[in-house]
DNA sequence: CCTCTGTATTTTGTATACAATATTCATTAT
DNA sequence: ATAATGAATATTGTATACAAAATACAGAGG
């Protein structure tokens, strides 16, 4: 209720898309919250244009998995399960071991260095305490093997199944106590892709998200 | 140009909803063809609707993949390139895998006696040299594995692929060459989830999907 | 006091009107 | 003849108006 959204006006794009945009950071902020209606008059006048954009994003943030709408009763934030969040995982597990074997085959030299590049910076950026910092970087480290695997729509599942998670991992990345585990998955990860290792590199990625699985459900567990 | 689309009114759905399953299975069928142009107006009179249902409808096709619109140009059906399609079946493969590898764990009894119930109808269907029977009868089997690995998000996604591969697939299914093959696929299929032999599954569908690239691609290479 | 019902209000669903942009095609100048 | 220009047209982008359904709430009846 207390939402002072605005809009990015800057770039010269069809209004549902930076309704869509701007919907979409305050989902994954925790601005709105799960279960939140996203009613369309009230979300048009804090956002200054009319139902139309607003009902073309909501269309948008639906098939994205980031709300839900009933008919004739309008949208909400969807809600995350447990079972939704076990199923989402499962899906990720999966695309992300494909997503490495890819990367394994295809990357370049440039993106393995990139990739070493990456790796550093978020060791580093541990050691600023700042979550959004840390999880920034996360999000670069692994953007980098998906850009690799050289399948854009791989990408884009990928991107999306890690929205859908990105609200809760938050808290996993909070405690300090999981750093030196993410440093060493990290590190694993990309050595077994240094050295173009399909099963390690596989395996790597395998315990990485199993293990933001264990926390993150225990995030929603703790939610309720 | 030629189109005589028409709504199915039966269900009480929002309009959106009703132009969303019309236009999907327009396109599916192929009778708006790959680079057709989606105009909002056109498509509103032929349907007998308002352009606001219409446009909602893109929005949907659009996430679905069937779609795609450029800015201040409008939509058209998405054209799918041969690259477009290696994607899609790179993806399709590990998330086939995944579905056969739960539903080694999860099947239950009766979901195995629909499986060879499926089976069984799918090979009579062969018999008919009707192409869309088979290819239902073929979407029928899978359904049964798809929705055996109890992951609604999962099943979901694998539809979507299963959707944008569908237009070049029955080509394939014309060919009766191919048949003895599909048969022996199925079965082994089938037999590696009765067994609940994970490895076995995995591989079958994996030379299942496989054969099904071969066949797709050459379709769009023809199709250029 | 509780429940049911009916009305008022809110909210979504759909249609239409208007504005802005892109495309097309004819005209003109080189 | 060809290319550039500009007006006419077509199409999308956005806003608003109206209809239909759902919700909330108050009042009547048990």
């Amino acid at each position: 209720m207390t939402e002072d959204l605005k809009l990015n006006m800057n770039a010269y794009l069809p209004l549902r898309d930076v309704v869509f945009n701007t919907l979409r950071e305050a989902i994954l902020r925790g601005d709105l919250k799960p279960g939140e209606r996203l009613m369309e008059i009230q979300l048009a006048s804090q956002l200054g244009v009319s139902r139309t954009p607003i009902r073309e994003a909501i269309r948008m943030l639906e098939q994205e998995g980031l709300a839900v709408t009933m008919p004739r009763k309008g949208a909400e934030v969807a809600k995350m399960t447990l079972k939704g969040m076990e199923d989402v995982l499962e899906i990720r597990a999966a695309l992300d071991e494909l997503a490495c074997q890819l990367a394994c085959e295809r990357m370049t030299e440039e993106q393995l260095s990139r990739l070493e590049d990456k790796k550093v910076i978020f060791e580093k950026s541990l050691q600023t305490g700042n979550v959004k910092v840390i999880a920034e970087a996360d999000v670069n480290f692994h953007d980098v093997i998906y850009d690799a695997t050289g399948n854009p729509k791989l990408v884009n599942m990928l991107n999306n199944l890690r929205e859908q998670i990105y609200r809760y991992r938050i808290e996993y990345l909070k405690n300090a106590d999981n750093y030196p585990i993410l440093i060493k998955e990290h590190e694993a990860i990309y050595q077994s892709l240094y050295n173009r290792n399909k099963d390690d590199a596989k395996e790597a990625i395998a315990i990485h998200v199993e293990n933001q699985a264990i926390a993150v459900k225990e995030v929603i567990v703790m939610q309720g």
